[in-house]
DNA sequence: TGTTTATTTGTGTCATCATGCAACTATTAT
DNA sequence: ATAATAGTTGCATGATGACACAAATAAACA
């Protein structure tokens, strides 16, 4: 049986966050932080490149770090909706959320880009 | 006359921060905690939408910061390639680079997407 | 020259964060 | 029930970061 364990569906509701600078499309800055960290960009890295969901301590054999710290950079990511934590017996197991993932920032990117002004032929 | 003052370049050539985590089209973890600030975020959205290039003190006007903390945040996201600094005279006007952001998002967003697996029928 | 204005940089402070270790919870097995 | 395993959480610590204020730099002007 499979029991999933998002928080993070609350904290985007309250919206304290998300669209915090009024241009829609552009992410809140708790979600962009979730990247800024380099252990938490190489444990994504190696979900995505995983294919398959990971237990923490399988997840954690890859990084020179705690176990414990590990978990904390996962629940980051999962409490955004970066990832999806499904708990089977003693374990949990991680996997990306890439549509989610892929959608906001091509959203971002298309926020941006709907926004530059036309180019003047300058030079 | 106008002098380009970006830094950014070196930076980007050291590579010692893009493509930390293996996966090429996932920035690096300096370039995403850039927008990890909602003061800078704030800022970035607020030249957004003026769509022409500002100078600091302008700039400074619109939050409840001293302009040299704002300086400083214009010049993490100038180092990171997100604005384009020109100084003209005694300003120096900051202005977003709008095809670099997109397609660094977008470049992001296929990464992941090309790494999803392909759907189960499960459920 | 000295003066004013725009921006950057030095410095100290307070808050946040990544980390390790220990304790705790939850689940499975004996 | 007891033990073992997987994961999370409490707590202390060192590092990083945002901020204010002051000093330094740079450019225009008297």
């Amino acid at each position: 049986m499979m029991t999933q364990i998002n928080k993070h569906l609350k904290k985007e509701q309250k919206g304290e966050d998300r669209g915090c600078c009024g241009i829609p499309g552009i992410p809140g800055p708790r979600f962009l932080k979730a990247f800024s960290d380099s252990t938490r960009l190489r444990i994504l890295a190696h979900l995505v490149e995983a294919k398959v969901p990971q237990m923490v301590s399988e997840i954690a054999k890859n990084f020179p770090i705690d176990v414990s710290v590990v978990s904390r950079h996962l629940a980051i990511l999962r409490d955004e909706g970066i990832l999806l934590a499904e708990k089977q017996g003693k374990e949990v197991y991680y996997s990306v959320r890439y549509e989610f993932l892929s959608s906001i920032f091509r959203g971002f990117a298309s926020a941006i880009e709907s926004r530059c002004p036309p180019k003047e032929k300058n030079g």
